[in-house]
DNA sequence: GTCAGTCAAGACTAAAATGGTCGGAGATCT
DNA sequence: AGATCTCCGACCATTTTAGTCTTGACTGAC
């Protein structure tokens, strides 16, 4: 439950190791240089034509600039630390919501049972606090691993429900 | 994404309305009264038979007790602040977790690309922190829903990450 | 003791979501 | 021109979800 998706999970890493290159820690002379799929594929051990896929959707939400051709590869289309996780999850999953009943466009596919509930609105508060919780941590955020660094301040700043 | 499924959506539906008949908002002269599983399932328009498995699995974790025979049916076995979403949907769906990389139980099943994977830790975070919501919020607070009282203070404390 | 009303437990199906694959069309560098 | 590489959409297999059905066991009222 809750789980996020395979394609969340891959996105995720693409992105993260992306920043990571950008930043110069895997490559200290070429920072900024195009990281192409197969790289991150084996990098990580995931199925190179899925994580395709999963960059290809990244690319049409302007989170990674494509540049086709040899050489050509995948970059950042903008600073680690505005690509949230919520933003990264929308893109690949659709919107996210907790229940059917929110931003389901066409007022028609809702719940059945919309008229009659009564967990719709205690719900909302909850998801809120997750949307909240997931824009409020970033591609930056997931960089420090080793050593785990504390990343507090940002964090507990956005999430106050 | 992130949605939670029909069953636990439904679990927390049937809760919340136990926990409303219990306290007598519904029946003033006759609290602590049992229902059972018909007629929470036309309340609420859901379908019978699903609702029937959704409460078994509930009075098996003990959040419900059962009742049989005639004028037999459900009630609460606890206080509604006792039972949290959390243990609802972890009822209903398994243990809950954003990655398939944690509980996975006997360490064979879980991720592949776990020795290289670079967002594990940071994810975690994210977990404990959806987690700790979910275990902050109970099904009395759910009870306030026409007038939506501000339940400020118990789920605020909850969650600073 | 019978009997109707209720929970309990499982098998079963249909439909949807997920995870993963393929092959051709374009782009671009050498 | 040819070799790579991304792009895009179609495709399939497996799993999960939602819902149904059947059977049985328990209980209280009559
Ligand atoms: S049941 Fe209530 S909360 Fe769940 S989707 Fe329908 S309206 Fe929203
Ligand atoms: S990819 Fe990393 S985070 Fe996702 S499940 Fe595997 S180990 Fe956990």
């Amino acid at each position: 439950m809750l789980k996020l998706s395979k394609k969340a999970d891959y996105a995720l890493m693409a992105l993260q190791y992306m920043a990571m290159v950008r930043s110069g820690e895997t490559s200290p002379f070429n920072p900024n240089r195009i990281v192409n799929t197969k790289e991150i594929a084996e990098e990580h051990h995931i199925p190179l034509e899925l994580l395709a896929k999963v960059l290809q959707t990244l690319a049409k939400f302007d989170m990674v600039e494509s540049q086709n051709g040899p050489k050509g590869g995948y970059l950042l289309a903008r600073e680690p630390r505005e690509i949230t996780i919520a933003q990264v999850l929308e893109a690949i999953e659709g919107p996210l919501g907790i229940a059917d009943c929110y931003h389901e466009k066409d007022e028609h596919v809702s719940c059945e049972q919309i008229e009659h509930c009564n967990i719709r609105t205690p719900l909302l508060r909850v998801q809120e606090s997750i949307f909240h919780l997931l824009s409020s941590m970033s591609i930056e955020d997931m960089m420090a691993e080793p050593p785990l660094i504390i990343v507090e301040s940002r964090k507990t700043k956005g999430v106050q429900l």
